[in-house]
RNA sequence: CGCGGGAUGGAGCAGUCGGUAGCUCGUCGGGCUCAUAACCCGAAGGUCACAGGUUCAAGUCCUGUCCCCGCAACCA
């Protein structure tokens, strides 16, 4: 057994009812980021992602393509896994919620509480729309009262349907919310859920008869597990609610479920009440992150305004968009996506910022000392100055993170990067090379350079881990990039003296602008 | 009066406990020459949506108004 402390992170499972949009890469690189900081400091991570295939709305997509609806899902979740690849995600596990392993689990759920007497047999009232075989709300219906889709009249319409107990959960939920301030993120959301919940939980209608494609209910096969049973309990699967205790008693309780500000309620109050009626402890955290807004707009697929990650990938890198995004994006709040603001990104901060920062340094080490680090001896008080950043830099890096705080922390670290960039002028090493007397000045100077950009190299792992790879290669580092830790850069002076760089390479050209 | 969020130089955003309004991009001027026309320094530009109030002091706290946005039990 590995004595270091778990961590488990989650991001909801998508539906696979379209492609992923760029919304959907944001959610997921922030999980990503997230992980691969607390590998970087030394956690047993567990990264879990997935997709949410059952119910209604699949089972008409894939009718009307004329395929069973699992053969929709494998076409559709392949392309997620294909978008996750591209951008880098370092998932542990994927959970799809028609494997066999979830379906046990869902069924196992719903047999532990039923014999705990939390579910019962009544009846769910909704506004039918029988062409479209869809229910909707009150609230989605358009402006004449009419089914959303098809502009057809709706009829209220009963059908029986298993429910939950919820109700009898409330006040324990919302004790736990009101004693625990950091389980709900941020705090916005707290306080909109506080208010939810004080105007009083119904039972959650847990199963449907209308359609199939769904988990049975276990001795009840005419009815299928209805959604957030179904969905939620993805959380338990991968971990060995089931079929492996130590691996559960390990990472259950979560320590953070990030998810859309959308479905926070369903995280933070349903999820609860289902984890009460089973007796386990609850998640640590549920973070409700801000939507991408594009052009001023919320994305949506009547507004043609949807942005596809794999296109963006594809022309600028994935270690560009997730800069953008983890950068840009304050979490919690909306953020603005554009492609201008993203072109502005890639020129100024990774071009000519981070990427001339790395050339000119290979270039000067290249040319005036044949390519090779120089033991340093001595230091000036520019040089004390820029050790002391860095080692600053790590530490509000190390605590920050902890807080998640992406972004602070990515303009911190270039900050870093520009202070580097200032070190260059001050000490003028061209200067420097012309005169032999300055020669251990100018070991000194190059050395720090290359020895800022190894800090720097892990310092943006988290977000960029391609480019981070990249610069590490190109320093002539050996060690596999994949064995660092952020103990690795708490201490200046990890680069080796003596070492010889390896080949430059621009890491990021700038992208002209027409 | 359903719930909630937002409004800050041209653009996008920070702003904790009330204490001289900051950052990035852009613009203008200067410096440097190792570098991806990149880098470094400096400057201009804001009655902090509006009106009132509390206070020695308000972007920040209170009240009201207007505008934009999200949610409203299946949109990341």
């Amino acid at each position: 057994m590995s004595e270091k402390k778990p961590f488990y992170i989650t991001t909801p499972i998508y539906y696979p009812s379209a492609k992923l949009h760029i919304g959907h890469a944001y959610c997921t690189t922030l999980a990503d980021a997230i992980a691969r900081f607390k590998r970087l400091a030394g956690y047993d991570v567990f990264f879990l992602t997935g997709s949410d295939e059952h119910g209604l709305k699949i089972e008409q997509k894939a009718e009307a393509a004329g395929i069973k609806p699992i053969e929709y899902t494998d076409k559709i979740v392949a392309s997620f896994q294909n978008l996750w690849q591209k951008l880098n995600i370092s998932n542990d596990d994927f959970i799809r919620t028609t494997q066999e392993r979830h379906i046990k689990v869902v069924q196992e759920v719903f047999r532990r509480i039923n014999a705990k007497g939390d579910i019962y047999k009544g009846e769910y009232k909704g506004l039918y729309c029988t062409p479209c075989e869809s229910y909707w709300t009150e609230h989605q219906l358009d402006e004449n009262g009419c089914c959303p889709d098809c502009h057809r009249p709706v009829q209220e319409v009963a059908e029986e349907a298993y429910f939950f107990k919820m109700s009898k959960y409330a006040d324990r939920v919302l004790e736990y919310i009101e004693s625990h301030p950091d389980f709900i993120q941020p705090v916005s959301r707290r306080n909109e859920m506080i208010n939810f919940i004080k105007q009083g939980l119904e039972d959650l209608c847990i199963s449907r008869t209308s359609f199939d494609w769904g988990i049975p209910v276990p001795g009840d096969p005419k009815h299928v597990i209805y959604v957030w049973f179904d969905a939620l309990t993805n959380y338990l699967t991968p971990i060995g609610f089931l079929d492996d205790p130590e691996k559960f008693q390990k990472y259950w309780p979560a320590d953070l479920h990030l998810v859309g500000k959308e479905i926070v309620r369903f995280h933070s109050i349903i999820w609860p009440c289902i984890l009460m009626a089973l007796d386990l402890p609850l998640p640590k955290k549920v973070y409700g992150h801000g939507w991408l807004i594009v052009d001023g707009d919320k994305m949506s697929k009547s507004k043609g305004n949807v942005v596809d990650p794999i296109g963006l990938i594809d022309e600028f890198s994935a270690d560009a968009i997730r800069y953008f995004l983890l950068r840009e994006i304050n979490l919690g709040q909306d953020g603005n996506f554009s492609r201008d603001a993203l072109i502005s990104r890639i020129n100024s901060d990774l071009a000519n910022d981070l990427g001339n920062l790395l050339h000119r340094t290979l270039n000067m080490t290249k040319k005036f000392q044949d390519g090779v680090a120089l033991a340093p001896a001595g230091e000036s008080e520019v040089d004390k100055s820029l050790k002391a950043d860095a080692m600053e830099t790590v530490k509000f890096f190390h605590d920050n993170m902890e807080q998640m705080q992406l972004s602070d922390t990515i303009k911190k670290v270039w900050a870093f990067i520009s202070r580097t960039n200032k070190y260059v002028d001050e000490t003028q090493p061209w200067a420097l090379a012309k005169d032999p007397a300055k020669k251990q000045e100018l070991a000194n100077t190059m050395y720090n350079l290359l020895e800022s950009l190894r800090i720097i190299s892990v310092l943006i792992s988290p977000f960029m881990p391609t480019t981070a790879r990249r610069i590490w290669a190109q320093l002539g580092m050996e060690p596999s990039f994949e064995d660092v830790q952020l103990a690795d850069i708490e201490q200046w002076g990890g680069y080796p003296a003596g070492q010889h760089i390896g080949k430059a390479e621009q890491l990021f050209p700038r992208i002209e602008v027409k």
